[in-house]
DNA sequence: GACTTTTAGTGAGCATGCTTATTATCATCA
DNA sequence: TGATGATAATAAGCATGCTCACTAAAAGTC
Protein backbone atom coordinates (compact mmCIF):
# COMPACT_ATOMS: atom_id res chain seq x y z
CA UNK A 1 0.00 0.00 0.00
CA UNK A 2 1.22 3.39 -0.37
CA UNK A 3 1.62 4.76 2.91
CA UNK A 4 3.97 2.28 3.30
CA UNK A 5 5.78 2.45 0.29
CA UNK A 6 5.40 -0.56 -2.05
CA UNK A 7 8.33 -1.48 -3.33
CA UNK A 8 7.48 -2.43 -7.21
CA UNK A 9 5.65 1.11 -7.17
CA UNK A 10 9.00 2.68 -6.41
CA UNK A 11 10.94 0.18 -8.55
CA UNK A 12 8.62 1.73 -11.78
CA UNK A 13 8.73 5.06 -10.97
CA UNK A 14 12.56 4.53 -10.67
CA UNK A 15 12.73 3.36 -14.21
CA UNK A 16 10.07 6.01 -15.62
CA UNK A 17 12.16 8.76 -13.91
CA UNK A 18 15.36 6.87 -15.00
CA UNK A 19 14.18 6.84 -18.63
CA UNK A 20 12.95 10.79 -18.43
CA UNK A 21 16.10 11.92 -16.89
CA UNK A 22 17.91 10.34 -20.28
CA UNK A 23 15.61 11.47 -22.38
CA UNK A 24 15.78 15.30 -21.27
CA UNK A 25 19.63 14.90 -21.51
CA UNK A 26 19.42 13.11 -25.35
CA UNK A 27 17.09 14.53 -26.50
CA UNK A 28 19.81 16.72 -28.55
CA UNK A 29 20.63 13.42 -30.04
CA UNK A 30 18.08 12.12 -31.34
CA UNK A 31 18.21 8.72 -29.63
CA UNK A 32 15.55 7.88 -26.53
CA UNK A 33 16.36 5.34 -24.50
CA UNK A 34 14.87 2.57 -26.05
CA UNK A 35 16.47 3.03 -29.26
CA UNK A 36 19.93 3.05 -27.32
CA UNK A 37 19.44 0.09 -25.68
CA UNK A 38 18.87 -1.51 -29.27
CA UNK A 39 22.16 0.54 -30.03
CA UNK A 40 23.60 -0.68 -27.56
CA UNK A 41 22.97 -4.34 -27.70
CA UNK A 42 23.70 -4.32 -31.59
CA UNK A 43 26.84 -3.06 -31.52
CA UNK A 44 28.03 -5.96 -29.89
CA UNK A 45 26.15 -8.57 -32.00
CA UNK A 46 26.08 -6.90 -35.86
CA UNK A 47 24.57 -9.45 -38.38
CA UNK A 48 21.67 -10.67 -35.69
CA UNK A 49 18.07 -11.09 -36.85
CA UNK A 50 15.52 -9.53 -35.44
CA UNK A 51 13.87 -12.53 -33.70
CA UNK A 52 17.57 -13.14 -32.15
CA UNK A 53 17.87 -9.64 -30.99
CA UNK A 54 14.49 -8.68 -29.74
CA UNK A 55 15.37 -12.14 -27.54
CA UNK A 56 18.56 -10.77 -25.91
CA UNK A 57 17.05 -7.57 -25.01
CA UNK A 58 13.87 -9.65 -24.03
CA UNK A 59 11.59 -7.33 -25.69
CA UNK A 60 8.59 -8.67 -28.14
CA UNK A 61 9.84 -8.89 -31.43
CA UNK A 62 7.32 -6.58 -32.95
CA UNK A 63 7.93 -3.93 -30.52
CA UNK A 64 11.82 -4.52 -31.52
CA UNK A 65 10.58 -3.74 -35.28
CA UNK A 66 8.42 -0.57 -34.82
CA UNK A 67 12.06 0.60 -33.19
CA UNK A 68 14.03 -0.48 -36.30
CA UNK A 69 11.28 1.00 -38.51
CA UNK A 70 12.41 4.49 -36.70
CA UNK A 71 16.10 3.80 -36.23
CA UNK A 72 16.84 3.04 -40.04
CA UNK A 73 14.29 5.71 -41.09
CA UNK A 74 16.96 8.10 -39.23
CA UNK A 75 19.76 6.43 -41.08
CA UNK A 76 21.14 4.87 -37.73
CA UNK A 77 20.65 0.98 -38.84
CA UNK A 78 20.13 -0.77 -41.79
CA UNK A 79 18.43 -4.15 -42.46
CA UNK A 80 20.34 -6.33 -45.31
CA UNK A 81 18.92 -9.57 -47.13
CA UNK A 82 19.49 -12.40 -45.44
CA UNK A 83 20.94 -14.74 -48.73
CA UNK A 84 20.40 -18.22 -47.05
CA UNK A 85 16.99 -17.15 -45.32
CA UNK A 86 14.56 -14.77 -47.24
CA UNK A 87 12.57 -14.21 -44.14
CA UNK A 88 14.75 -12.90 -42.02
CA UNK A 89 16.82 -9.61 -42.32
CA UNK A 90 20.40 -9.08 -40.86
CA UNK A 91 21.49 -6.49 -38.53
CA UNK A 92 23.96 -3.91 -39.36
CA UNK A 93 24.99 0.11 -38.09
CA UNK A 94 25.26 2.51 -40.82
CA UNK A 95 28.58 4.36 -39.97
CA UNK A 96 26.42 7.38 -38.86
CA UNK A 97 25.67 5.79 -35.79
CA UNK A 98 29.17 4.93 -34.68
CA UNK A 99 29.74 8.90 -33.23
CA UNK A 100 26.46 8.21 -31.17
CA UNK A 101 27.47 4.70 -29.48
CA UNK A 102 29.99 7.00 -27.19
CA UNK A 103 27.70 10.32 -26.42
CA UNK A 104 25.10 7.61 -25.46
CA UNK A 105 26.80 6.14 -23.50
CA UNK A 106 28.37 9.56 -21.73
CA UNK A 107 24.38 10.09 -21.11
CA UNK A 108 23.95 6.87 -19.47
CA UNK A 109 27.06 7.03 -17.41
CA UNK A 110 25.97 11.23 -16.32
CA UNK A 111 21.99 10.09 -15.48
CA UNK A 112 23.29 7.13 -13.69
CA UNK A 113 25.59 9.50 -12.16
CA UNK A 114 22.70 11.48 -10.92
CA UNK A 115 20.40 8.31 -9.93
CA UNK A 116 23.28 6.59 -7.84
CA UNK A 117 24.86 9.59 -5.43
CA UNK A 118 25.05 8.57 -2.47
CA UNK A 119 25.57 4.85 -3.23
CA UNK A 120 28.99 3.42 -2.98
CA UNK A 121 30.43 1.43 -5.41
CA UNK A 122 29.87 -1.46 -3.56
CA UNK A 123 26.43 -0.81 -3.14
CA UNK A 124 25.96 -0.26 -6.80
CA UNK A 125 27.47 -3.80 -7.56
CA UNK A 126 24.65 -5.36 -4.95
CA UNK A 127 21.86 -3.35 -5.93
CA UNK A 128 22.56 -4.85 -9.92
CA UNK A 129 23.09 -8.42 -8.18
CA UNK A 130 19.61 -7.93 -6.56
CA UNK A 131 18.76 -6.47 -9.59
CA UNK A 132 19.56 -9.29 -11.90
CA UNK A 133 18.50 -12.10 -9.31
CA UNK A 134 14.29 -10.15 -9.72
CA UNK A 135 14.94 -10.35 -13.54
CA UNK A 136 15.47 -13.80 -13.90
CA UNK A 137 13.01 -14.70 -11.56
CA UNK A 138 10.47 -12.69 -13.45
CA UNK A 139 11.00 -13.82 -16.67
CA UNK A 140 10.70 -17.98 -15.39
CA UNK A 141 7.21 -16.16 -13.77
CA UNK A 142 5.90 -14.56 -16.98
CA UNK A 143 6.68 -17.95 -18.93
CA UNK A 144 4.23 -19.73 -16.39
CA UNK A 145 0.57 -19.54 -16.82
CA UNK A 146 -0.69 -16.85 -14.35
CA UNK A 147 -3.68 -17.96 -12.07
CA UNK A 148 -5.77 -15.34 -11.60
CA UNK A 149 -8.37 -17.37 -9.57
CA UNK A 150 -7.84 -17.44 -6.07
CA UNK A 151 -9.06 -18.23 -2.62
CA UNK A 152 -10.00 -14.98 -1.45
CA UNK A 153 -13.19 -15.84 0.20
CA UNK A 154 -12.16 -18.70 2.06
CA UNK B 1 27.66 -1.74 -21.87
CA UNK B 2 25.69 -4.52 -22.46
CA UNK B 3 28.45 -6.90 -22.04
CA UNK B 4 28.74 -5.95 -18.33
CA UNK B 5 24.80 -5.56 -17.87
CA UNK B 6 24.30 -2.09 -17.23
CA UNK B 7 22.03 -1.05 -14.43
CA UNK B 8 19.70 1.01 -16.04
CA UNK B 9 19.06 -1.46 -18.42
CA UNK B 10 18.37 -3.94 -15.86
CA UNK B 11 16.52 -1.91 -13.68
CA UNK B 12 13.96 -0.92 -16.59
CA UNK B 13 13.56 -4.47 -17.31
CA UNK B 14 12.70 -5.53 -13.55
CA UNK B 15 9.95 -2.51 -13.99
CA UNK B 16 8.53 -3.36 -17.34
CA UNK B 17 8.55 -7.73 -16.40
CA UNK B 18 7.19 -6.39 -12.79
CA UNK B 19 4.07 -5.12 -15.18
CA UNK B 20 3.74 -7.82 -17.62
CA UNK B 21 3.27 -10.19 -14.76
CA UNK B 22 0.70 -8.28 -12.82
CA UNK B 23 -1.27 -7.68 -15.49
CA UNK B 24 -0.93 -11.38 -17.06
CA UNK B 25 -2.78 -11.66 -13.31
CA UNK B 26 -5.04 -9.19 -13.40
CA UNK B 27 -6.52 -9.01 -17.06
CA UNK B 28 -9.59 -10.50 -15.08
CA UNK B 29 -10.02 -8.23 -12.91
CA UNK B 30 -10.25 -5.48 -15.29
CA UNK B 31 -7.53 -3.14 -13.93
CA UNK B 32 -4.11 -1.97 -14.98
CA UNK B 33 -0.86 -1.81 -12.71
CA UNK B 34 -1.57 2.07 -13.88
CA UNK B 35 -4.86 1.81 -12.64
CA UNK B 36 -4.38 0.16 -9.57
CA UNK B 37 -1.50 2.51 -8.64
CA UNK B 38 -4.44 5.01 -9.01
CA UNK B 39 -6.99 3.16 -7.08
CA UNK B 40 -4.18 2.59 -4.07
CA UNK B 41 -3.34 6.20 -3.83
CA UNK B 42 -6.77 7.02 -4.33
CA UNK B 43 -8.23 4.99 -1.53
CA UNK B 44 -6.28 6.75 0.84
CA UNK B 45 -6.90 10.66 -0.32
CA UNK B 46 -10.92 10.40 -1.21
CA UNK B 47 -12.09 13.92 -2.02
CA UNK B 48 -8.44 14.61 -3.40
CA UNK B 49 -8.44 16.86 -6.72
CA UNK B 50 -6.38 15.36 -9.67
CA UNK B 51 -3.08 17.93 -9.63
CA UNK B 52 -2.76 17.01 -6.45
CA UNK B 53 -2.97 13.41 -6.84
CA UNK B 54 -0.97 13.24 -10.22
CA UNK B 55 1.75 15.19 -7.72
CA UNK B 56 1.53 12.54 -4.88
CA UNK B 57 1.23 9.41 -7.50
CA UNK B 58 4.12 12.04 -9.45
CA UNK B 59 3.37 11.35 -12.93
CA UNK B 60 2.29 14.31 -15.13
CA UNK B 61 -1.73 15.31 -14.79
CA UNK B 62 -2.35 14.65 -18.23
CA UNK B 63 -1.12 11.40 -17.43
CA UNK B 64 -3.04 11.16 -15.10
CA UNK B 65 -6.63 12.23 -16.32
CA UNK B 66 -6.65 9.65 -19.35
CA UNK B 67 -6.59 7.28 -16.36
CA UNK B 68 -9.05 8.33 -14.65
CA UNK B 69 -11.23 8.92 -17.97
CA UNK B 70 -10.59 5.08 -18.05
CA UNK B 71 -11.19 4.65 -14.48
CA UNK B 72 -14.60 6.74 -14.56
CA UNK B 73 -16.12 4.84 -17.92
CA UNK B 74 -15.64 1.51 -16.58
CA UNK B 75 -17.33 2.32 -12.92
CA UNK B 76 -14.71 2.61 -10.63
CA UNK B 77 -14.18 6.32 -9.87
CA UNK B 78 -16.51 9.31 -10.00
CA UNK B 79 -15.37 13.19 -10.33
CA UNK B 80 -17.98 15.28 -8.35
CA UNK B 81 -17.56 19.08 -8.95
CA UNK B 82 -16.16 21.28 -6.10
CA UNK B 83 -18.56 23.87 -5.60
CA UNK B 84 -15.26 25.94 -3.91
CA UNK B 85 -13.67 25.95 -7.20
CA UNK B 86 -15.18 25.03 -10.51
CA UNK B 87 -11.77 23.81 -12.10
CA UNK B 88 -11.35 21.31 -10.14
CA UNK B 89 -12.96 17.81 -9.58
CA UNK B 90 -12.98 16.07 -6.46
CA UNK B 91 -12.28 12.35 -6.59
CA UNK B 92 -14.26 9.32 -4.98
CA UNK B 93 -13.86 5.59 -5.61
CA UNK B 94 -17.16 4.36 -6.23
CA UNK B 95 -18.73 1.54 -3.97
CA UNK B 96 -17.71 -1.24 -7.21
CA UNK B 97 -13.94 -0.21 -6.55
CA UNK B 98 -14.14 -1.02 -3.09
CA UNK B 99 -13.71 -4.63 -3.45
CA UNK B 100 -10.84 -4.47 -6.15
CA UNK B 101 -8.76 -2.87 -3.69
CA UNK B 102 -8.35 -6.29 -1.77
CA UNK B 103 -8.10 -8.55 -4.86
CA UNK B 104 -5.23 -6.12 -6.29
CA UNK B 105 -3.94 -6.42 -3.32
CA UNK B 106 -3.38 -9.90 -3.21
CA UNK B 107 -2.33 -9.40 -7.10
CA UNK B 108 0.36 -7.47 -5.93
CA UNK B 109 1.50 -10.30 -2.96
CA UNK B 110 1.85 -12.78 -5.53
CA UNK B 111 3.68 -10.79 -8.03
CA UNK B 112 6.12 -10.12 -5.38
CA UNK B 113 6.36 -13.00 -4.25
CA UNK B 114 7.08 -14.43 -7.45
CA UNK B 115 9.76 -11.47 -8.10
CA UNK B 116 11.31 -11.77 -5.20
CA UNK B 117 11.81 -14.87 -4.33
CA UNK B 118 15.39 -16.05 -2.95
CA UNK B 119 15.12 -12.41 -0.78
CA UNK B 120 15.19 -12.32 2.30
CA UNK B 121 12.81 -9.83 4.14
CA UNK B 122 16.61 -7.95 5.48
CA UNK B 123 17.56 -7.97 1.83
CA UNK B 124 13.77 -6.27 0.58
CA UNK B 125 14.35 -4.13 2.73
CA UNK B 126 17.23 -2.86 1.92
CA UNK B 127 16.55 -2.96 -1.96
CA UNK B 128 13.15 -0.92 -0.74
CA UNK B 129 15.51 2.17 0.98
CA UNK B 130 17.90 2.01 -1.61
CA UNK B 131 15.00 2.55 -4.81
CA UNK B 132 13.41 5.48 -2.58
CA UNK B 133 17.36 6.87 -2.09
CA UNK B 134 17.55 6.28 -6.04
CA UNK B 135 14.20 8.06 -6.57
CA UNK B 136 14.35 11.23 -4.56
CA UNK B 137 17.88 11.70 -6.39
CA UNK B 138 16.04 11.61 -9.68
CA UNK B 139 13.26 13.54 -8.67
CA UNK B 140 15.76 16.26 -7.30
CA UNK B 141 17.94 15.84 -10.86
CA UNK B 142 14.60 16.09 -13.58
CA UNK B 143 14.33 19.74 -12.17
CA UNK B 144 17.48 21.04 -13.02
CA UNK B 145 17.99 21.72 -16.55
CA UNK B 146 19.73 18.41 -18.49
CA UNK B 147 23.09 19.49 -19.90
CA UNK B 148 23.43 17.88 -22.98
CA UNK B 149 26.92 19.99 -23.80
CA UNK B 150 29.76 17.87 -22.88
CA UNK B 151 33.21 17.85 -23.55
CA UNK B 152 33.45 14.82 -25.69
CA UNK B 153 36.19 16.05 -28.13
CA UNK B 154 38.59 18.22 -25.82
C1' DG C 1 6.60 -34.36 -53.25
C1' DA C 2 2.71 -32.92 -50.32
C1' DC C 3 1.27 -31.82 -45.42
C1' DT C 4 2.10 -29.93 -41.07
C1' DT C 5 4.60 -27.33 -37.84
C1' DT C 6 7.74 -23.85 -36.65
C1' DT C 7 9.97 -19.49 -37.36
C1' DA C 8 10.76 -14.39 -39.04
C1' DG C 9 8.57 -10.45 -39.51
C1' DT C 10 4.72 -7.29 -39.54
C1' DG C 11 -0.34 -5.04 -39.05
C1' DA C 12 -3.93 -3.46 -35.92
C1' DG C 13 -5.21 -1.85 -31.73
C1' DC C 14 -4.69 -0.67 -26.93
C1' DA C 15 -2.41 1.39 -22.52
C1' DT C 16 0.99 4.49 -20.32
C1' DG C 17 3.80 8.36 -20.16
C1' DC C 18 5.89 12.34 -21.97
C1' DT C 19 6.11 17.43 -24.11
C1' DT C 20 3.79 21.33 -25.68
C1' DA C 21 -0.21 24.18 -26.02
C1' DT C 22 -5.02 25.77 -24.77
C1' DT C 23 -9.16 26.95 -22.01
C1' DA C 24 -11.44 28.15 -17.84
C1' DT C 25 -11.24 29.72 -13.43
C1' DC C 26 -9.19 31.63 -9.38
C1' DA C 27 -6.03 34.84 -6.87
C1' DT C 28 -3.44 39.04 -6.54
C1' DC C 29 -2.67 43.69 -6.63
C1' DA C 30 -2.66 48.25 -8.47
C1' DT D 1 -12.80 47.01 -10.56
C1' DG D 2 -9.90 45.39 -13.95
C1' DA D 3 -5.48 43.66 -15.62
C1' DT D 4 -1.98 40.11 -14.65
C1' DG D 5 -0.44 35.94 -13.36
C1' DA D 6 -1.06 31.27 -11.37
C1' DT D 7 -3.58 26.97 -11.26
C1' DA D 8 -6.92 22.86 -12.77
C1' DA D 9 -7.89 20.31 -16.35
C1' DT D 10 -7.65 18.84 -20.92
C1' DA D 11 -6.20 18.47 -26.22
C1' DA D 12 -2.86 16.96 -29.66
C1' DG D 13 0.77 14.25 -30.88
C1' DC D 14 4.62 11.14 -30.14
C1' DA D 15 7.30 6.87 -28.21
C1' DT D 16 7.30 2.29 -26.04
C1' DG D 17 5.42 -1.98 -24.96
C1' DC D 18 1.93 -5.36 -24.99
C1' DT D 19 -1.69 -8.96 -27.13
C1' DC D 20 -3.72 -11.02 -31.00
C1' DA D 21 -3.80 -12.09 -35.70
C1' DC D 22 -1.66 -12.72 -40.11
C1' DT D 23 1.71 -13.81 -44.19
C1' DA D 24 5.75 -15.84 -46.01
C1' DA D 25 9.27 -18.86 -45.81
C1' DA D 26 11.84 -22.74 -43.84
C1' DA D 27 12.06 -27.28 -41.64
C1' DG D 28 10.43 -31.60 -40.43
C1' DT D 29 7.44 -35.71 -41.56
C1' DC D 30 4.79 -39.10 -43.90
Amino acid sequence: MPSSPNISFVLHDVARLLRKRFEQRSRASGLTRAQWQVLAYLSLHEGIHQNKLADLIEIMPITLARLLDKMEARGFIERRPNPADRRAWLLYLTPEAHPLLEIMRSNGQKTRGEAFTGLSADAQLHLLQTLSLIKSNLLEACTQPAVDRERMHG
